[in-house]
DNA sequence: CTTGTTTGCACAATCGATGGTGCAAAGACT
DNA sequence: AGTCTTTGCACCATCGATTGTGCAAACAAG
């Protein structure tokens, strides 16, 4: 309370205290005193000022005089999933390395939330978007597009600007592979026997699809339409398909291919309403990682994206000027069952 | 690409537009226009130039000028777990409800990090802010306060603002309860099988323990300081802790009160190698709930914090005016193995 | 027709930082 | 001593919206 405990020192109160004018101020606080030649020493009297007086410059006047904000924002479909919650935690970290602020929100697959979410970020004139998981990454790039704001697509694609995705296919083909060959030459998995659950109809769940249909012809010779059964991403709809293909045939398939964790929470919902011993023989392959779906009581084989890989690659494509809109397929990796791998959260210290 | 393709529309494009005045414009988009006596013709005129143009206000200048940012701000340890991640997605979906925008940064549980991305947001004029599981919330307090920021403690508690926080002691009583009495009567658990791992020297630890010794005391008549091993909340410090109890024991102890799913992942990080029998028989108690974990292969027992509640409340707290720096508790949840919770995702429409 | 009231809006200052431009004082040079 | 450069900084417009104030025109009252 030594001083004006309330109210935040500005470059004016710190030119009355220097005696320097308020642009002197600003451009020693700024970095650029150098450029506008200003005394070593007047520089130093003034950090001097700010340090005592805990100067920190208003972003909004800065951004609103500059159009630049210094924030970067990450729109995702939702926060509380450990893929997209890896994002969020692995972007924030290179966000902050550049000293800059991330902002990170969630539009829920909606393509209007989607674009009204862009629009509001715009308004804060925040100086690039991340579009990771958008059902429509065309429709947030036209609004992007109309302010000139940099933007790139992460884990579904658009047509307009670059896009970092998994390799969906590859990784479908790798799950689906890993799931087939748990079942030993004496008893080997029939084609009607392995069935594929979740997603709908985005890129990425094509991409699955379509390595899992492959793999199934041309490991297992066969690939019946109707063993695809996308229900959306909701747990719920997962439950209810689970239930009813249960209702119908007694029991699960031999082998399920679980588009997402989040069908899989959908899987498991069905199987709390249902004794243990029934999935006793299930082989689950699930296209995510989780470390606790990977040591269930059942074989749990998992795709894991590599978020970080991901990231690192958007950061350096928006970088470059005008990018042109290909999409850049990182590698997931093929995780066994009863693994424990590591995470962002390992990258920091704990102070215990 | 009709207009003005690359520059966003300014209240003084549409004041030339419509012949008024920017204060007009503003006014009318605002709806503080009534108040100044405009024309019900004169804004409806305004509104439809705004809604050609696309007009949105750019909030950095308004924020400038009235020192509100619509900006309200969540402070939370990590991103990338299922309790934080849910604490975001919850929060979004408050602050989106008011009409405001989330601004959601981790700050890696470092006290010194905490500060400074507390002055971060501070600098964008944020007009609110939620301190979550903070290490140091009175560090932050202080920062808030010099500002006359609005703020409030969730999840662990400061002295000098309220707090809304779980029941942590109440919860620990449970879930210790309800490992003990999943033995059954002619093969009790004794108190020297029951250790609790995980978890600091911080009030949510504190209380934890001092139900789970409570209880261990009221049932099983005892309570050796040796069954408590507070190891941090990183996976792998856990991970030695529980490597470091097998080696020496040979086995793990019969009952295990986890601190959190972060410090269960280093329990599955021990378990990866070694054998699946090993840990056939044990009794796992969980603070926090994981659907995937309630399912393993062993009963684990868990708490689920009411995150929602734990929102509500500090939103209702936070409105009053000066309110008192007193704790709310909000009652978790226990919740038995094989059970799948729904979670905020499924508040969501899945247009599958 | 004059005075008083209401209606409808324009004007201008302001928020805090930025950056182009101008200009006096100090130093260099002939 | 007079001219030219360099140094060191102050001035001021600007970003876009908000808001207190003032004032003409329209209307009402007498």
């Amino acid at each position: 309370m030594t001083k004006t405990s309330k109210k935040k020192a500005t470059i004016y109160d710190l030119s009355v205290l220097s005696g320097s004018s308020p642009s002197t101020v600003s451009a020693v606080l700024n970095g650029t005193w150098q450029k506008r030649r200003i005394k070593e020493s007047t520089a130093a009297l003034i950090r001097d000022l700010a340090e005592t007086h805990q100067y920190t410059a208003n972003r909004q006047a800065r951004g609103l005089r500059s159009s630049r904000s210094g924030l970067i924002g990450l729109l995702l479909p939702v926060h509380d999933n450990r893929y997209f919650s890896s994002m969020a935690q692995t972007f924030e970290a290179h966000v902050r390395s550049k000293g800059q602020c991330p902002i990170v929100v969630s539009a829920s697959r909606d393509p209007e939330e989607e674009r009204r979410t862009a629009e509001t970020l715009i308004s804060y004139s925040i100086d690039e978007l991340f579009i990771c998981g958008a059902t429509d990454p065309d429709g947030v790039h036209e609004v992007c597009e109309t302010v000139g704001l940099k933007h790139i697509n992460i884990d579904l694609p658009g047509t307009k600007v670059p896009s970092v995705i998994s390799d969906n296919y590859e990784g479908g083909r790798m799950l689906t592979e890993a799931i087939i060959r748990r079942f030993p030459a004496d008893q080997p998995l029939r084609a009607d026997e392995l069935y594929l659950f979740g997603g709908r109809d985005d890129h990425a769940s094509r991409e699955r699809i379509r390595g899992f249909r492959a793999v199934k012809r041309e490991l297992l010779g066969d690939d019946p339409d109707g063993c695809i059964l996308p229900t959306g991403y909701a747990p719920n709809t997962a439950r209810l398909a689970f239930e009813a293909f249960y209702e119908k045939n007694g029991k699960l398939p031999r082998a399920l291919f679980v588009n997402s964790s989040i069908n899989f929470e959908g899987l498991l919902r069905f199987m709390a309403g249902h004794p243990h011993e029934n999935f006793a023989d299930l082989t689950v392959g699930c296209y995510d990682y989780d470390p606790f779906a990977s040591f269930l009581p059942f074989p749990v084989i998992m795709i894991r994206q590599d978020v970080e890989g991901m990231i690192t690659k958007a950061f350096e494509v928006i970088e470059e000027g005008r990018p042109q809109p290909r999409i850049h397929l990182i590698s997931p990796e093929l995780v066994q069952p009863r693994t424990a791998l590591t995470g962002p959260l390992d990258a920091l210290k704990d102070i215990g």
